[in-house]
DNA sequence: CGATCATTTGAGCACCTTCAACTTAAGTGG
DNA sequence: CCACTTAAGTTGAAGGTGCTCAAATGATCG
């Protein structure tokens, strides 16, 4: 996703957002059902009936391995849907863990195909969804496997800012509704180094630390965490964005080359 | 997916494939292509119109950030559909690329939804597409963020040979039809990085190269390919399954530690 | 048959992890 | 209100897995 479609979406996203709740609501049964942090939504191998609709809050969906691997695989907020994956097998195929007190709607799969035939815009909000989870995934793929810990702990950052730019809250300033522990398993990486990792992006001043829960980040100029990202993605860069690290880990990549 | 899952889909799937094939082929007007190695089916960014289903063939999808780096986000086999992922943005979200030569077909995805009121087994099989799609993402990250390279070599293979298996072609010997760099981009490692673990595991009788290819695997037992995730997935598990690699790497996490 | 690409293998190093100690925050019950 | 407990977070030191760099071999193709 490039810069010109994450501005853009800001607007649209949240009318985008509000008129398929509105249209959910106004065109089929739904059950609602408010939530806490830590509630469970459904289970990994729960049989599969209904789709789920965040209203509000935010959620976690873990993947298990059979031998007790467990994987944060997305992350969903207001407008998003879950348990999509559970179509084809008729088993959810993860867990849906809510992260804060939240609303989800559920919907009976079979309720919303038969409705379909009467009003399209409901397939066509719940394909954008699923398309939109599939890109989501992909881009988290590529952020895994190609950049470094602080890189994807900045593009962390900037992508729930997105999210809740999209859904018109403010973006200089938010609270992280996950541990560094989760937030690493997340990213693939030790909550000690997303530990770290966010400690260095304070210290190049990139985010900073409002309250003392170290939770709340602010986020002083967008622009910034963009550069940081880039620069620290692409080793060949010259440093112009991240000199603000010297010393601390920006340069390790063309510095301590000549140091040895 | 666990052991059972797995088996009980090989008769069923190929059935289900070729059912699918046959619904579409009967029900819509599908644009047929013949694709060599390397031809692109379409590019990330090109306006999404079409969902392409694969007729025949190997496909890669590849996304690619802003700044040129590239990721190997999945791969497609016969009866997979490819493009899901540019219904909501209008774009499709990653280059599509043949692996080999094969055939694809391309549906309008307008025409599949109009069609879809009077056959909902469309639906269904697209739903079910997507589905699949994005549980075999989920899994994709759960392996590369949670297993060593070593693991994520072997659980490649098994995925390959899972994919042979439900369409019905033998599992025990088949061909790779990626490059060592690809495999090792799509499971987020180097090309050095697989060669190497392939020739463990091929030293420790897990899997065998046939030919001077060096493409051609033979597996010799499945479960072998079993143990060897599980007892390298895991760090706490005895050297049972894995006591064949000693001295190589399976007794690192255990070994060294004592030695330390 | 030379040229190019794919693959393998070795040696050294860097990024991240592991292990550990400490600090801070958030409850809980007296 | 303050001990006490527990969980979350930070930071340092040391070690390992996988990467970089490099060279050699093998495969493929005009």
């Amino acid at each position: 996703m490039n810069e010109a479609t994450r501005n853009s979406s800001r607007v649209s996203g949240t009318t985008r957002i509000a008129d398929m709740l509105r249209l959910l609501q106004d065109s089929l049964p739904v059950q609602r059902r408010v939530v806490r942090a830590g509630d469970v939504v459904y289970r990994l191998g729960q049989s599969f009936g209904c789709l789920h609709v965040v209203s509000s809050g935010f959620f976690k969906m873990v993947n298990l391995s059979d031998e007790g691997r467990e994987q944060v695989v997305s992350l969903h907020f207001k407008g998003d849907w879950m348990g999509l994956d559970g179509i084809a097998s008729g088993q959810y195929g993860c867990d849906a863990i809510a992260l804060d007190t939240g609303e989800v709607w559920a919907i009976r799969y079979d309720t919303l195909i038969e409705a379909a035939v009467r009003k399209p815009a409901l397939l066509t909000a719940m394909h954008g969804a699923m398309s939109r989870e599939l890109r989501r995934d992909h881009d988290s793929m590529l952020a895994v496997c190609t950049l470094p810990a602080d890189a994807r702990v900045a593009g962390f950052l900037r992508y729930w800012a997105d999210a809740l730019d999209q859904r018109g809250l403010r973006t200089d300033q938010f609270t992280l509704r996950m541990t560094r522990a989760e937030i690493g398993n997340y990213l693939g990486m030790k909550q000690e180094t997303v530990s770290r990792a966010l400690s260095r992006l304070a210290r190049g001043d990139v985010i900073r630390f409002t309250e003392q829960t170290r939770r709340d980040i602010h986020i002083p100029q967008a622009e910034a965490l963009a550069d940081f990202i880039r620069d620290v993605g692409t080793p060949s860069a010259p440093d112009e964005g991240a000199a603000a690290l010297q010393g601390t880990r920006g340069a390790s990549r063309s510095g301590i080359a000549a140091a040895t």
